[in-house]
RNA sequence: GCCGGGAUGGUGGAAUUGGUAGACACAAGGGACUUAAAAUCCCUUGGGACUUUGUCCCGUGCGGGUUCGAUCCCCGCUCCCGGCACCA
C-alpha cells in the first residue's frame, strides 16, 4: 500500500491478475443478451499509433462497459497480416514477411494487453495464416463456379521501370511513387468480383443501418445509381464485325430531338473502326494514343481541355433521322454506361463547349417558359427545367414527363427504354504481389482456366521467394509453385500467380472472430450467435473501400449459405483523427520531421541543426513521422500510466470530432486520478471502519447534496455511455462528483455528521465502478485497497435512486420580456399559481416591468417564469 | 460543380425536447503552505461601460425571420473541413 499513485506500479500488477484469472474469456451463453464489440483490426507495422490507442480505448470502455451492464460481450482482436509494407520490409531489411509480420504482432499484442485492453485473445487470427485465407480461396471457388468471378482485361495504372502495377495511392503526380518513372495506362488480364450484382441491396441497406450520415452519404455516392434510357443509334454503313447500331445511356432523353452528334470514348473500338472505313485512321489513332498517355490525375486537373476528332462516321439521330457525325472525344469515359454519348449541345454543358469548338450545329429542344430561348439568351447550355419544343409530337409536355414517354417509346421501337446506371465498377482483386492470398486457379493451355480443386485448399503460399520489388509478381519466379499439371487433363500447366487484394482479408475476420479454432469448416453454429457485429468503431478513412466490400461479401457469404446476416455492422462509430501541432525552430523556422531530435512525452524536441528547443506552431495536423509531429504511445505510458493515457483520450473529445493533442492536458488528467486514488487512499482506514448498512433517508444539509449528487452522477454517466456516446461528459460528470466529495471532506461540520463516513464510502465505492470502465487498473487497485473482492468487471453496473436525483428546492430563473431579471431558490414541487405571484412581487421583476400592463405570462415548470409586457 | 459535415471564451469542449450560454478541463494571473522548488489547496478569468463590489449593455461565423424566449427551428449568405467529380 502506497498514499502516492504510482501508476505503472500497479497497473503491472493488475494485468497480471487479469491474465491469470482469465478474466476476458468470452464463451457463448445463452442466459444473457449478446453484444458483440468490435473495433478496427490493425496492420501489425511494429507499434501500435496515437490512432489506435483512440480507437481501442473508446471500444474497451463500450466493452467493459455492457459487460457490466448484463451482456455477454464478444470483444476480440486479430492481426490485417497481408500487405505491402511486409515486402517493403523485406527488400529493405533482408526479412521474410512473414518473419516480419508475426514478430510485429507479438510487439504490438504486448504493447496492447500493457494497455489494459479486454480482449479475448483466445479468439486472436492473423489474415496471413493459411488456416485463414484457405476459407477465402473456398469462396472465390464458389463464387467462380457460379460465374461471379471471371476474368478480364482492364486498365492499370503501370510503371515500365518498375515492371508493376501500382494502385491509384501509390501513383504521385502522375510517377511512380518508387521510382519516380512517369506511369502509364496499360491493358492487363485481372481477376474481378461482381459486387456490381449487389448494387441495388448494398444501396438499399444505406437506408437502414445506423451509420453515420456522411459515410452513408460516401457509400452512395461510390454506387452512383442513376435512373435514364438506353437508346441505339443506327449506324450509317456500319464496319464490318459490328452491330449496325450503337447504344447510348442519357439520364435526359427528353433531349434526344437535340442530339445532333455522338461522342465516343477515345479507346472505344469503334472509333477506330469507322475512321478505318473512312480513310481517317491516322488522325483517331494519333488522338487514341494520346489520351491512352493521360492518367487519371491529368484528367481531373484543372485546365484539362476538352477535345475530340471526327471518326469520318455518321450514325442517325433515330427521332430526327437526320445524319449526325460521330466523334471520339477525350471526356467520354469507357468504363461508364456504354462508353457512347448523345451529344445534346443545347443542353449539357459540355457537348455546347464541344460543340462551338467543333462548329457543331446546336438545337433548342426544353425551354424555360414561353418565350425565352435560354441557350441564345445566356451562350451557355440550359439545364434546368421546361417543356419541350422542336421536338415532333412530344412538344408541349412537361420534361419530366417526356422522359418517361420518350423512354418508353424507344423500348415499344425495340430501341433501348428505361434503365438504370451505376458508377460502382466490380471489384477488382489481383495484385502482382508476394504478401497475400494466392489466388486458387490453374491456366492450361488445353483447359483454359482450371479452379484449383477444393480438396487441395489451402493454396498455401510458397516461403523461399526473393522479392525486389520489381519485375511483376514475385510468384512468378517461383517454378515449383508456377509448374503444375493440369487437374482436368493431367497436362502441364501454369499456376495463376497474382495474389488477392488485402481488402479480401478483411472482408469477413469478424465472422471468423465467432469461431477462429474451428479447422473442419469456414464457420460453425457460433457464427450465427454473434454475428452481426453490433457495433463497429473505426477510421473515417474507410468509409468506402473496406466497410463497402466487408457488405459485399457478408450478402455473398449469405447467399453461399454460410451466414445469416444481410449486413456485418448494425451501427457504425467513426472516430476522428488525432491532431497534433507542428514544430518551429526560432532560427531555422519550421522543420520536417528528419530536421527534429525527438524528444519523449513532456519533453521539448530539439533542432538538428543548431540544437536549440522547437516552440509547436500550428496549425495542427495528422501525426505522420514526415512532419515529425508523431509521439509514441508506448513511452507516454511509461510515463504517465496506462490509465492516465486512457482517460485523456476520453476526456479530450468526443469520439467522432478530431482531437487535439495536448502536452499539458494529459498531465490535468493524471492530476485528476492522482485526486481519485488521494480520496481514498488518505482516508483508507475511516472508509473501511464504516458500517454496511444506514439509512440515506436521514441525510441532512450538505450530505444529502452528496448523496443527490452521487444519484444524478450514476444517472448521467450511465447515459452518456448508453446512450450518447460522449465519453467526454461523461468524465466531466464525474470530476464533479469527486470536486463536491472534497468539498464536503474539507467541511467541519459535515464531516462531524455521524453519517459522513458512510456516505462518503458510498459514494467511493460507486465512483469507482463508474470509472472502471474507462481506468481499470487504478479503479481495481483502490476497489481491493478499500477491502473488496473480485475484479470490478464483474460487478455489475451501479443503479440509482430516481427520487434521490430531485432536489427539494430549485432555482426559478425570472425573465422580463426574456431578459433573466432575477432568481428564486423555491420548493421543487411549487404551484403554478404561487410562481407566478412569487415572480410579480419580486423586486426587481417590478422595477423592470414598471407600470406597463402585463401582455402575457409564460411559466415553464421547474425553469422559469417569464412576464411580458 | 454536386453531396455531406461544421463554425460557441486565450485553448479543448458543455448546454440531452426552443427555456439562466460558456459545465468540466487546459492555459494564464493572483494568493496560501514551504528556507526553496515540486506537489497540494484557495481565488479570478467571454467582451465592454459605469455613478466600480453591483448594476447596465453586447455576445454562440454574417444578415433577416418565426417565437414570450433561438447556439437549437426557417430563409438568404460567408468561410472551413471531408467525399465525389468531364458519370452523359
Amino acid at each position: 500500500m502506497s498514499d502516492r499513485y504510482e501508476p505503472r506500479r500497479i497497473e503491472i500488477g493488475w494485468n497480471e491478475k487479469w491474465n491469470q484469472a482469465d478474466l476476458f474469456r468470452v464463451v457463448e451463453d445463452k442466459s444473457k443478451p449478446k453484444y458483440y464489440l468490435l473495433e478496427m483490426f490493425p496492420y501489425p507495422s511494429g507499434r501500435i499509433h496515437m490512432g489506435h490507442v483512440r480507437v481501442y480505448t473508446i471500444g474497451d470502455v463500450v466493452a467493459r462497459f455492457k459487460r457490466m451492464r448484463g451482456f455477454n460481450v464478444l470483444h476480440p482482436m486479430g492481426w490485417d497480416a497481408f500487405g505491402m509494407p511486409a515486402e517493403n520490409a523485406a527488400q529493405a531489411a533482408k526479412v521474410h514477411p512473414a518473419k516480419w509480420t508475426y514478430s510485429n504482432i507479438e510487439a504490438m499484442k504486448a504493447q496492447l494487453k500493457k494497455i489494459g485492453y479486454s480482449y479475448d485473445w483466445q479468439r486472436e487470427l492473423a489474415t496471413c495464416d493459411p488456416r485463414y485465407y484457405k476459407w477465402e480461396q473456398l469462396v472465390f471457388l464458389k463464387l467462380l463456379k457460379k460465374g461471379q468471378a471471371y476474368r478480364k482485361k482492364s486498365q492499370v495504372n503501370y510503371c515500365p521501370d518498375c515492371e508493376t502495377v501500382l494502385a491509384n495511392e501509390q501513383v504521385e503526380q502522375g510517377a511512380c511513387w518508387r521510382c519516380g518513372q512517369e506511369v502509364v495506362q496499360k491493358e492487363q488480364w485481372g481477376w474481378f468480383l461482381k459486387i456490381t450484382d449487389y448494387a441495388d441491396e448494398l444501396l438499399e441497406w444505406t437506408e437502414k443501418l445506423d451509420w453515420p450520415e456522411r459515410v452513408l452519404t460516401m457509400q452512395r455516392n461510390w454506387i452512383g445509381k442513376s435512373h435514364g434510357a438506353a437508346i441505339k443509334f443506327p449506324i450509317v454503313d456500319p464496319p464490318q464485325g459490328f452491330e449496325d447500331k450503337v447504344e447510348v445511356f442519357t439520364t435526359r432523353p427528353d433531349t434526344v430531338y437535340g442530339a445532333t452528334f455522338m461522342s465516343l470514348a477515345a479507346e472505344h473500338p469503334l472509333a477506330l473502326a469507322l475512321a478505318k472505313k473512312n480513310g481517317r485512321e491516322a488522325q483517331v489513332a494519333e488522338f487514341q494514343s494520346r489520351v491512352a498517355k493521360q492518367n487519371v490525375n491529368e484528367r481531373i486537373a484543372e485546365g484539362f481541355v476538352k477535345e475530340g476528332v471526327f471518326t469520318g462516321g455518321y450514325c442517325t439521330n433515330p427521332m430526327t433521322n437526320e445524319k449526325i457525325p460521330v466523334y471520339a472525344a477525350n471526356f467520354v469515359l469507357l468504363e461508364y454506361g456504354t462508353g457512347a454519348v448523345m451529344a445534346v449541345p443545347g443542353h449539357d454543358q459540355r457537348d455546347y463547349d464541344f460543340a462551338v469548338k467543333y462548329e457543331l450545329p446546336i438545337v433548342e429542344v426544353v425551354r424555360p417558359d414561353k418565350e425565352e430561348n435560354r441557350i441564345t439568351n445566356t451562350g451557355e447550355a440550359y439545364t434546368g427545367p421546361g417543356v419541350l419544343v422542336n421536338s415532333g409530337p412530344f412538344d408541349g409536355l412537361d420534361f419530366e414527363t417526356a422522359k418517361i414517354k420518350i423512354a418508353e417509346h424507344f423500348a415499344e421501337r425495340d430501341l433501348g427504354g428505361p434503365t438504370i446506371s451505376y458508377r460502382l465498377r466490380d471489384w477488382g482483386i489481383s495484385r502482382q504481389r508476394y504478401w497475400g492470398a494466392p489466388i486458387p486457379v490453374i491456366h492450361c493451355p488445353k483447359c483454359g482456366v482450371v479452379p484449383v480443386p477444393e480438396s487441395d485448399l489451402p493454396l498455401v503460399l510458397p516461403e523461399n521467394v526473393e522479392i525486389t520489388g520489381i519485375g511483376g509478381s514475385p510468384l512468378a519466379q517461383v517454378e515449383e509453385f508456377v509448374k503444375v499439371t493440369c487437374p482436368s487433363c493431367g497436362g502441364p500447366a501454369r499456376r495463376e500467380t497474382d495474389t488477392m487484394d488485402t481488402f479480401v482479408e478483411s472482408s469477413w475476420y469478424f465472422d471468423r472472430y465467432a469461431c477462429p479454432d474451428q479447422d473442419g469448416a469456414m464457420f460453425d453454429e457460433r457464427v450465427d450467435h454473434w454475428m452481426p457485429v453490433d457495433q463497429y468503431i473505426g477510421g473515417i478513412e474507410h468509409a468506402i473501400l473496406h466497410l463497402l466490400y466487408a457488405r459485399y461479401w457478408t450478402k455473398v457469404l449469405r447467399d453461399l449459405g454460410y451466414i445469416k446476416a444481410d449486413e456485418p455492422f448494425m451501427r457504425l462509430l467513426t472516430q476522428g483523427m488525432v491532431l497534433r501541432n507542428l514544430w518551429e525552430c526560432p532560427t531555422h523556422g519550421p522543420l520536417r520531421g528528419d530536421k527534429i531530435v525527438p524528444a519523449g512525452p513532456g519533453q521539448t524536441p530539439r533542432c538538428k541543426h543548431c540544437d536549440s528547443p522547437l516552440t509547436a506552431t500550428g496549425p495542427k495536423e495528422k501525426m505522420s513521422k514526415s512532419k515529425g509531429n508523431t509521439l509514441d504511445p508506448e513511452e507516454l505510458v511509461d510515463l504517465y500510466g496506462a490509465d492516465t493515457v486512457r482517460i485523456f483520450y476520453l476526456f479530450a473529445a468526443p469520439p467522432e470530432k478530431e482531437m487535439d493533442w495536448s502536452d499539458e492536458g494529459i498531465q490535468g488528467a493524471q492530476r485528476f486520478l492522482s485526486r481519485v486514488w488521494r480520496l481514498a487512499a488518505e482516508n483508507l482506514e475511516d472508509l473501511k471502519a464504516t458500517p454496511d448498512s444506514w439509512d440515506s433517508g436521514l441525510l441532512q444539509g450538505r450530505l444529502k447534496d452528496l448523496y443527490r449528487k452521487l444519484n444524478q452522477t450514476i444517472k448521467k454517466v450511465t447515459d452518456e455511455i448508453e446512450e450518447r456516446w460522449h465519453f467526454n461528459t461523461a468524465v466531466a460528470a464525474i470530476m464533479e462528483l469527486v470536486n463536491e466529495a472534497y468539498l464536503t471532506l474539507a467541511d467541519e461540520k459535515a464531516k462531524a455528521d455521524p453519517l459522513f463516513w458512510p456516505l462518503l464510502r458510498k459514494v467511493v465505492d460507486k465512483l469507482l465502478l463508474l470509472l472502471s470502465p474507462m481506468v481499470p487498473h487504478i479503479a481495481d487497485e483502490l476497489h481491493t485497497m478499500l477491502g473488496g473482492g473480485g475484479f470490478l468487471l464483474e460487478q455489475p453496473w451501479p443503479g440509482y435512486d430516481p427520487e434521490a436525483t430531485q432536489a427539494d428546492e430549485i432555482v426559478i430563473v425570472l425573465q422580463v420580456n426574456g431578459k433573466v431579471r432575477a432568481q428564486a431558490l423555491v420548493p421543487a414541487d411549487i404551484a403554478e399559481e404561487e410562481l407566478e405571484k412569487l415572480a410579480l412581487e419580486n423586486d426587481r421583476i417590478k422595477k423592470f416591468k414598471g407600470d406597463k400592463p402585463i401582455k402575457k405570462l409564460v411559466v415553464v415548470p421547474g425553469r422559469l417564469v417569464n412576464v411580458v409586457v
